[in-house]
Order: structure tokens, then sequence, then C-alpha cells
DNA sequence: TAACCGTGGAC
DNA sequence: TGTCCAAGGTT
């Protein structure tokens, strides 16, 4: 007799499935909810030095909770969406004031927690502890559009379609546990065999069908559609941003400003984007450095100017009131800057 | 509902 | 080289 989509999930993720990613190695529900939310739209070989360094840095979510944002901020720096990194504090300090330290057990109310979505809050409920719930990432969405042939374009309703097919499978998988293993482990086995499954198996572009537990039944396969399905979101325009960037220096040290709350790597350090100086001299412009976000090209100009003992004081005066401070040897570990940023200072190091 | 929000890798 | 998009969520 032939096995169902969850039995073959399962029973493909116990031979060929991932097992020894750091996350795997615990069911604590900090490890698993931190390296869930670092993983959002990020891939795993990114994500694995920046999980260990936080974990490092912060080895409980008390101490997560009780840390300066600024803190958070710059170990998250490079890894991007920094919302994230913002939305991560709070939740720590969320599950500390109102959990008592300890992540709720049920995707109820792990979704009232700030970051986490209906996606994330059933991978945690299920990665942690053992709760069942149905995840719905872009591997799943990709493996249950080719599988069950939905050529509907990405849209709310689509995603209710999936959503409903979703849950439906996890239904199947808690009924597949079978006699060498407990509900929680086939349902952890389900789960993550989606994700290895999308991740290795049928990814975007060249699926390997020829070795897919799922073969016979998938509808995209049947009908030769796999290169096909699913389709494609419709791109947002990318608009162009022209920036000046005025980078005051000091004995080496850096003026930076801390960016608005809202918008572009909100909440991290930058240069000023306007002049804070009058120098009618030795200002050196740099060559302009280009920077692809989702949606917007961004187009960097630095304008270098050395500072005077005068000037930098002058400086200190006025801008200090704004969140703005020098970059020194000794405080760059609670600085955060995005990507370019770093890469400018780096040049200027050299 | 759709726009917004980073960075890097694959092709 | 340009395009797509990856363990998505928020506004």
């Amino acid at each position: 007799m032939s096995h169902t989509f969850a039995q073959n999930i399962i029973l493909w993720q116990r031979q060929h499935g991932r097992h020894s990613l750091p996350w795997q190695k615990t069911t604590d529900a900090y490890h698993v909810w931190l390296s869930e939310i670092m993983l959002q739209q990020t891939q795993v070989i990114t994500v694995m030095d920046y999980y260990e360094r936080f974990l490092n840095r912060f080895p409980t979510v008390q101490d997560l909770a009780r840390a300066d944002t600024d803190d958070v901020l710059a170990l998250w720096a490079g890894l991007g969406y920094y919302s994230r990194a913002r939305n991560l504090h709070h939740c720590a300090k969320q599950v500390v004031s109102d959990f008592g330290g300890t992540f709720p057990p049920n995707p109820e109310q792990l979704i009232t927690l700030k970051g986490i979505g209906a996606s994330t809050a059933a991978a945690i409920a299920v990665f942690a502890y053992g709760y069942p719930a149905a995840i719905l990432d872009g591997n799943v969405k990709r493996i249950l559009c080719r599988y069950f042939g939905i050529d509907t374009p990405p849209s709310a309703s689509t995603d209710k379609t999936l959503w409903a097919q979703a849950h439906e499978q996890l239904i199947t998988a808690v009924a597949a546990r079978d006699i060498q293993f407990d509900h929680a482990t086939a349902l952890r086995a389900y789960t993550q065999g989606l994700m290895d499954l999308g991740a290795t198996l049928c990814t975007r572009s060249k699926p390997a069908c020829g070795i897919c537990p799922l073969v016979n039944d998938c509808i995209a396969y049947r009908d030769n559609r796999t290169a096909e399905l699913p389709l494609r979101k419709t791109a947002t325009a990318v608009r162009d941003v022209h920036i000046d960037l005025y980078i005051y220096r000091h004995h080496n040290n850096i003026w930076l400003e801390k960016r608005p709350k809202t918008g572009i790597w909100a909440s991290l350090y930058s240069f000023p984007e306007h002049p804070l100086v009058s120098t009618d001299t030795s200002t050196q412009t740099l060559n302009t450095i280009t920077h692809r976000l989702t949606h917007r090209q961004l187009y960097l100009t630095p304008h270098l100017t050395e500072l005077d003992d005068v000037q930098a004081l002058a400086l200190e005066d006025m801008e200090s009131v704004n969140g703005g401070l020098w970059l020194t040897k000794s405080n760059h570990e609670s600085i955060g800057v995005p990507k370019p940023v770093a890469t400018v200072l780096n040049l200027l190091s050299e």
C-alpha cells in the first residue's frame, strides 16, 4: 500500500533530511525561537555564525531582555531586516514579564509575541514543545503548489488555500506516527522534513524530482510544470536613491548618527547625510558605492573631511544631543552599522 | 491589500 | 548582468 504525503515526508526526512544544524541539537524554546527569527527570509549558511554569537553573548532570554537595544542591534548588524532585532528584544522582554521567562507552548499564545507570525509560531511549537501545528514558509508553499498543482498567483486567497492544505496534511502527519516513534518525534520529522525537502530537493530551479519521495503523486511533475510552479510574484519596482554621506574624522574617530526608528536601517548608526561642518577646504569626495535592497537601488557618495580639534569639539557640542557619537576603538561593539557603512569604515581604516 | 524592510547566493 | 528569492512579519 502506498504512503500518504506525510508518511513520505517523515520516512524521507529520517533517512535524507538534515539532522546536524546547530538549532536541532536542542528543544530549548529560547534557542529554537532565536533560530526561527534569524532564519526568516535568510538562508541557513548565513545564520550559523550569528546564531552562535548571539547565544554566546545572551545565553538566556533573561540576558537578552535586560540588554541594551543598541547592543542587540550591533550583534545583528549585517544580518538584515533589522526590525527583527528590535522585535526580538521586545519579545524577550514580553516573555520575561508576561510569561515568567518561559515561552508559551502553543501557537495561539506564541503569535501574540512581537515578531512571531503564524508560521514561526507553529515552528516553535513543534520543535520546542512537540505541539502539533502547521508551518507555511517558502519551502512548504513551493512543495504544496507543485504537489497539488496550485497555479493561482501569490495572493491572500492563494495563501488561504495553502494554509488549508498545510493544516490538512498535518492531520495525517499526526496520524502517521509509527510504532518506533512517539507522537512528537513524528511531528518534528514531518515539519523538519518539509523544510529539508524544499531546501534540498524541491528547489526553485532544477528540482531533483528523480529522487523525490513525492514524485509519484506530484501534479506539477505529472504535467511537466515544475519549472512553472509556483507562479512568480510580480516584481516590485526598484527605485534609485542617491545619498551623500558626510564622513567627519578626528584622530581616527568617525562621527556617526543614530538613524530614525522607522525606514531603512532603522535605529542603526550611519554617517550624516547632510553637511554638519562648514569646510571650504579639505573635503575629499570618494567613489560612489552601489547597494541593492529589496526595493531600492542605493547610490552612496561619501565625502571625507578631516577635522581639527576645534571643529571636532564644535561638532560634538552641536550634534551629540541628536544621538550622534564618535566611533572609537573601544565602543564599536555596541555600534551597529549597516553593511555598506561597514564597508566604508573598513575602507577608511586601510 | 500592498508596500516596506537587508543581504547574499544561485543561475 | 539582472533577476529571483530565502525557515516572513508588520503596518
